[in-house]
DNA sequence: TAAGAGTGGGTAAACCTTTACATTTTTCTT
DNA sequence: AAGAAAAATGTAAAGGTTTACCCACTCTTA
């Protein structure tokens, strides 16, 4: 059985309150007492009960994170800036796993809340009914990330996906690019994947160049997709595009090696665009030229701004925008 | 203010009792009275609050996983293992990133012992006094993966690093290399990364290759102590290596950067070889030839062994070894 | 038809904390 | 040195569950 509050209580000769005293500064307790107690504490490894405390108090000191793809090279980067502040607060977290399945994220969700979760961190595809629902009903403090939700009512922290896609393609056009296919992910209302191909389809638009519908391509973050959406662009194109802009690295790198296996070479015969900057785009040969995200940042961000909300209440649905900037490395060449 | 199961009770005209019993269907309620209850739970939107009933039952439905590299890729693969079963029996994943310091491993595992915890999934890279002070004092359940900790009394489930690294090593000697390097992990004793060097230097012995000294580096399973130790190698050695054993695809891929990037050709000028199999020793060029673990079915090992723990109280401190084998891709080349 | 078995449902204690409030001890005033 | 104010300590309730135990029925069975 393990040790309580009781025993070190009673094997110091204190009152119960006193231990908690001392355990938690909460108010002040006579020197030789506190010593007393600690000795107890120390010699018997006694640790307080988080359930107890947490049904006490209110708060369960746990964060709960729900992310589609925790395989995807970001999300490491994202753990690591939250892990941070979290740590100095100590807190814990809780990591879910949703395969961008809503069902999975909404049976997630139901779990948080049975575990008084005290702050979510949301990472997900689309918002439905059902979040709406959700959200309403427990009013458990959420910050959005990566993507918006517009009309959730809930705070969020991105990056301004039009304005980052809009300048990775018009970086192309300027480097004499007028063929340009673009690899985009899944096209929910208002999701970074539908921002980013808005992105894309200004920039030509500016630049007075017109839509070649092969060149328009659909994946879903992963490699896998990315290489299968450039054999797509392979296949069907009519004329091979010089560049092709992918809405993330990994996608991009898929759509390289798919080039590779196709016997294109890179950046000779096309250009590849990425989105990110994990840390693989250094690793691939060529090195990836992309639109680099610091999601380590973007994390911490998020993570303020939920613990602001939770101990301050800080009602607050501001969409926050962080910024990027193109990292030039050796996959776009510039055209004559 | 949250609902709870007394206002479930009262709104639904019966005991407490009844309505725990429901939701637990832990002892047969009639099916008006069951109909009743379920109703009013579905529309006052009623949550358990698991800290209560954790501090009630005595268990959290919490797992905590401490690992020392959240970013390693073999990671994610872990995770998903562990998820998939965990999810089944409705319990939770705590994820602590220690970073391989010992004292974040330790506070990790105390914030464990608060929140109750049920049972622990530890990678940590050594085993110190602490450590066993720590399990001898809490016994929590707790299974380690990827390494052994002999005389530590926990089980774990990990492959046979020596005799993997041993066929790893015999395999390049197979292709008639005579000059070759390793580059291995931190060596503390028992480790993995002592262990795939003693199979290393065991593969050798038995070959009758004699070992030199400028061919042995370190790394510390990261890409960047990769190329780092990769070009250490270059520098250092009277006669350059004909391939190289890196005991992590990271590390290995690491070095194939280096070597890029000194002007050697991979794997034309040198071989490397690999350990893992993480997604990126396909995409990689050339793709990398490895030892290949599983790592999803290390994580689903891993827990079914803690669950058995945890549920049926089965003491155990076996030692798992799971199996692995050579894939060969394009890093290795056969000498003549 | 009366006694016993079986079933559905309720009451209240227990799990381990925190903290408002009560009580005791110490310190300060005059 | 007495009394008041301040500081330290203790007592007990509350937080939301689960569950042992108890009670009141309904069915059997002889």
């Amino acid at each position: 059985m393990s040790v309580t509050i009781k025993d070190v209580a009673k094997k110091a000769g204190v009152s119960i309150a006193s231990v908690s005293r001392v355990i938690n500064d909460s108010k002040p307790v006579s020197p030789e007492l506190r010593e007393r107690i600690l000795n107890v504490i120390e010699q018997t490894g006694y640790k307080p009960n988080a359930m107890a405390r947490g049904l006490k108090i209110k708060a369960s000191g746990l964060i709960g994170l729900i992310t589609p793809d925790i395989e995807n090279g970001t999300f490491a980067e994202l753990v690591k800036g939250i892990e941070e502040v979290i740590e100095e607060n100590s807190m814990n977290l809780i990591v879910s796993n949703s395969k961008g399945e809503v069902e999975k994220e909404l049976k997630a969700l139901h779990i948080f809340k049975e575990q008084q979760i005290d702050g979510i961190i949301f990472s997900g595809v689309k918002f439905t009914e059902k979040h709406k629902k959700y959200f309403e009903r427990y009013q458990v403090p959420t910050v959005v990330v990566s993507q918006k939700f517009p009309g959730s009512g809930l705070p969020s922290v991105t990056i301004d996906n039009i304005e980052a896609a809009y300048q990775a393609v018009k970086y192309l056009i300027d480097k004499n690019h007028k063929n340009i296919a673009v690899i985009h992910g899944p096209l929910y209302d208002r999701s970074s994947g539908e921002e980013r191909l808005i992105g894309y389809q200004k920039a030509l638009k500016e630049a007075g160049i017109s839509i070649t519908k092969e060149y328009i391509t659909q994946g879903d973050f992963t490699i896998k997709s990315g290489y299968q959406a450039m054999e797509k662009i392979i296949k069907n194109s009519v004329k091979m595009p010089t560049a092709v802009f992918a809405a993330s690295d990994r996608m991009a790198i898929g759509a390289l090696d798919a080039c590779l296996d196709n016997g294109y070479i890179v950046p000779e015969d096309i250009s590849i665009m990425g989105f990110d900057d994990i840390e693989l785009a250094e690793i691939v040969r060529p090195k990836l030229t992309t639109m680099s995200i610091d999601h380590s940042r973007l994390g911490k961000k998020v993570i303020e701004i939920l613990l602001d909300r939770i101990k301050n209440n800080n009602e607050n649905d501001r969409a926050y925008e962080l910024d990027f900037h193109l990292v030039e490395r050796g996959s776009v060449k510039k055209l004559n």
